[in-house]
DNA sequence: GATGAATGAGCGTTCATTCAT
DNA sequence: AATGAATGAACGCTCATTCAT
């Protein structure tokens, strides 16, 4: 109940309502989430909410900006843990992101699956996060390159690709799409693994 | 059982339903797609479609299973046209797939975002379909190991790896979550790129 | 309850509709005639109302547009009655309007006191009606003009003051702001008396 | 009893959120004045309106109110630069009522359009206000009568019929139900001349 | 004197579904 | 086989108002 770190009582109501609707998010999916739903489930009246977000947009824009914002300071601290070699980085990187999508499946689903149309007026400059996250693995890449380890054209192209092979692995996952008979973490391991390898410079040039 | 073969008039009905569904969730989008929008659409009245489908999940249930058909069809059809190279069928899937996607982007959706609780009672028979579109895949690698073109530890997991790849490449790009200064094509491009050389044998050479 | 002569059952419930709408308005004022208590007081629920009219607009507008019917009906008739004298005609005309006005306060509100502002998509071929009224006026002041009884520059234009001075009438009557000490009776009949005084081309010139 | 003169600080607040729902009302509408938006504007919380006024209605008649005094200030004026001929005079009040009407529109509607049942507890005393503004019709038509210009038979009742025709022409104005084929001015100016002519004694020269 | 927090009632509208015919 | 009539539940949102502080 009292998860928030932050004492003011304005703030207090804010947290939960945040919090709250994450819940019922992956609890009882998209659809289901309705102001109503929200202010039932903190004991509040609808309007109450309005007091704290100028609407619904308002707050899973503030969803999102929360969910980027934890994924950046996660991938951060993967990426601090190897400052020097860019494939154990990018390595680290990727199980923290699938790790982050697994654990956080409500923040998952409004960050990256959200269509856009239902969601128009996403403040751009929030876009930034999700920007700064994307360039975490360029530089790794980067870097990668620089050290004649991974062979690249575009870090940033590259950066994107490597993202969506492990959105993919999460989404798949969280919707439970993946084959009954597939060990998840088998496929975790393997899902990482070729992304890895797909960046590996030859020992023997193929043409 | 007789799902769809069967001539009669009852069956006939069912088609078009299923088809201006189709045609409406593709045109329209998800949002759009209600059973009086289908019922207008057919000139028919809502109730009518309660007489073939026990209701909008049925309905929904049904399209999934058409479209998993479809992609199978065209699945099949890249996968014959390089019996030989496991390689370029590999790559021919690859692109299929993405293509799919991205040219029936709604239709993506309720077949693979859709969230499973909207779906409970979605036959588990049905995807059988889905399994088997994975296949194509599973055997592109087995042969490749045969041939000892690819490296891979269980086909069946890392196709369900390229599988996941290549869902988060269209996911992405129909969510609209790719950075707008990266061009698709290249993206895709790169993506199925590092698909494919995160299976090579590291001595191979392809020419 | 049965006070619809057309004898479809369809048909039936719109009139309802309409009927307790117009009731409504009057008892309870514009700001209290929404989609629900129109329903409760029909006892059908608020949805039904949906089968019978696109929209809350819609609803207004069939609203107006009978009101704009009887109106005009009624001033045919009042005009048919005086088909030789101008003077006759123009005072009948004159009464009938602020009869109608008085015996049907509910029509009269939106059919005059809407601001525009709130119906904005109001169909304006339906403004035909409206006009159609007008020239009844208008008529009257030609012909009197050809006899040499009335004096009028533009007959449109002073048909529109008379038909303010009437609207003007009824309007402070039924928002009662008539001064309680003045009779109401003498009050419409002075204001009509004015309306035709103000058209007498006068016995003396005054220039 | 000392609703505006007194100089004290709880005098001056009241002040500042009449003229602030005032400027509201005519720059935004009725629809648009709500409690908030007046907050708002004066820079408190809503909460506060609710020292200096009862409620939303309280505040309305007071807004009523003054808009009666202000009318009645200009009516004074007009009255007071033709204290010789009731002619000019009453045209010239006629020409203000006009004018005021359509320079504040939404003040207007307020004042004379608002139903009654909106402002059950308007205080009768203040009606005396309305019907001080009646006085100066009445006044200029008892003068022309002594003159032996007009003939009238009750000049309250005169007055009223005079005050019946320019609202009803105010009104359609403001509410848009004039045809567009007829000149606002010519309008108004032919309402007034009509008005005029109503009390004409048939004898009298006006030059 | 002033406020922030909170609320209940209400708005127009859409939807999947049911049922008697 | 097909339908028209009808509905309950829900949606996001706004409003005037209250009350403890």
């Amino acid at each position: 109940m009292t998860t928030a770190t932050d004492g003011s009582e304005e703030a207090e109501l804010r947290r939960h309502i945040l919090d709250t609707a994450r819940h019922l998010l992956v609890q009882e999916g998209y659809k289901a989430l309705s102001m109503r739903t929200i202010a039932d489930a903190i004991g509040y009246s609808a309007t109450s909410i309005y007091l704290h977000f100028d609407g619904k947009d308002a707050l899973l824009h503030a969803l999102i900006h929360e969910g980027m914002m934890a994924l950046r300071d996660r991938l951060r601290d993967a990426a601090a843990q190897h400052p020097e070699s860019p494939v154990q980085r990018l390595h680290a990187l990727c199980e923290c992101f699938v790790e982050f999508g697994l654990e956080n499946p409500e923040y998952y689903e409004i960050m990256f699956q959200l269509r856009p149309e239902r969601m128009e007026r996403y403040p751009p400059e929030k876009y930034r996060a999700a920007r700064e996250n994307l360039d975490f693995f360029a530089r790794a890449l980067d870097e990668g390159v620089d050290q004649g380890i991974f062979e690249v054209d575009d870090s940033r192209v590259s950066a994107s690709a490597v993202w969506a092979s492990l959105h993919g692995t999460v989404s798949l996952l969280l919707a439970d799409r993946v084959d009954v008979h597939i060990d998840p973490d088998a496929f975790i391991e393997t899902a990482i693994r070729q992304v890895l390898r797909g960046f590996q410079a030859p020992a023997a040039s193929t043409s």
